[in-house]
DNA sequence: CAGTGGTCTAGACCACTCG
DNA sequence: GAGTGGTCTAGACCACTGG
């Protein structure tokens, strides 16, 4: 029932800079000295100042000292997104997914660069329209590299969803993702049936995998039936 | 130069999860047969453990085991958010905040519920525009707890931003973000210096202090100017 | 140099799950 | 009961920083 120490570690010490007790760049007591004063271990105090430092609150120089973090920690809320498909089956609706192109294609000078390969080179891509019961949640536009997918043109992406199948190859080791707002052109408002113009929100995303970019995404969503959430802290 | 023990266990783990050689759902070695395998203490393979469950690719339950994880981890990207005013000094280019209106206001039923209070009960309310040079970059309408921030109607929020007035009160515990697309409206529009019905990048957010909501967030950003970007992993 | 954080060890006790 | 993860201790060595 009792919270660990280095919870109870934490707790305290966040507690002492919400007071204002200390602000921020403020240096706070030394390991040893946080050791005698709550009575722990020092890997004990050591377990909570780090986790501490992690979630941003606060800041540590080897050889220094520990310090209050700034104000940057405050609106820097973390978004977590999952795949369409978890994305809907989480809401208790049937997805569905609709294959519309899979072809070889070459990369234009903009989709190159951000796969990191020469213009004109010869690529993997693919559409896919995923569906939420009747209404088209997602359209999705994917760049992938034939070297590290080299069936990826032979798979029913009716029945695996495009980033399924590459995970399947290996894991991802890294990836970004960026946020946009665009009005929808002609072509992608007729695959998400909304008018031409309308928001959407769209996600592009580069994967990496054995130090390489293996694929790049673009994801064009219907704004009224779409939104990423995210939190940090414990909401109450 | 040498990589700490606990970093080298995580990368061979993360290799074998890479590899394939584990794969999503299979149970690995336990931590004793790991502290064998690689000579280290069992402090060690559990922080190794401990953070490589924290970043999503394993799965632990007492007294079961630990497990690779499923393919949520794959397609989850966290994204940072810093505040306007920090974002663009981040590019080098000036801030200026515009204070808009700043009163007392009576909740509507939408935002009593965002601000869990009772509907007509009376908030302070604010807007402000977050300029980047002679461009609005972010529209901001702002609700507040008046028990929170007493003194939050006679701030000058052209020489300090809402979110920092409020962290000087106290820090924040806890926040909620949500980003959605949406059309300008007529007013919105008109702030921001865009024709009615371009595309916005909004983002919604609460934030916790005390155990409460004490502000809510409405912020809206030209589609052209304003994207959010996320990472993960070492893109190398 | 003394003080700091970063890491590590070899043990230990506990709560939990499963057969 | 045996095996698992979760935590904790009391020491230790090191790299780094500052005066």
């Amino acid at each position: 029932m009792t919270a660990p120490a280095y919870a109870k570690v934490k707790t305290q010490l966040l507690r002492r800079i919400s007071n204002g007790r200390w602000r921020a760049g403020d240096r706070i007591p030394s390991e040893h000295e946080l050791m005698r004063e709550f009575g722990v271990a020092r890997m004990t105090v050591g377990r909570a100042l780090r986790e501490l430092t992690d979630e941003g609150w606060l800041l540590r120089t080897q050889g220094v000292g520990t310090f209050v973090g700034g104000e940057p920690r405050a609106e820097s809320h973390p978004v977590e997104i999952r795949n369409v498909a978890e994305e809907i089956a989480a809401r208790g609706h049937a997805h569905r997914a609709e294959p519309v192109r899979l072809e070889e294609a070459e990369l234009d000078d903009e989709v190159a660069a951000a796969m990191e390969r020469a213009s004109g080179e010869r690529v993997f891509f693919s559409e896919v329209v995923h569906w939420e019961g009747d209404q088209p949640l997602q359209f999705e536009r994917r760049w992938v590299a034939p070297d590290f997918a080299p069936d990826y043109l032979a798979q029913d992406f009716s029945r695996i969803t495009p980033s399924a199948h590459l995970l399947k190859i290996a894991a991802i080791e890294a990836g970004e993702q960026i946020v946009r707002a665009e009005a929808a052109d002609r072509r992608v408002a007729a695959r998400l049936q909304v008018k031409t113009g309308a928001p959407l929100l769209v996600l592009v995303r580069r994967t990496w995998a054995r130090g390489r970019v293996v694929s790049h995404a673009r994801l064009f969503h219907p704004a009224q039936r779409f939104q990423l959430a995210g939190r940090f802290g414990d909401v109450k």
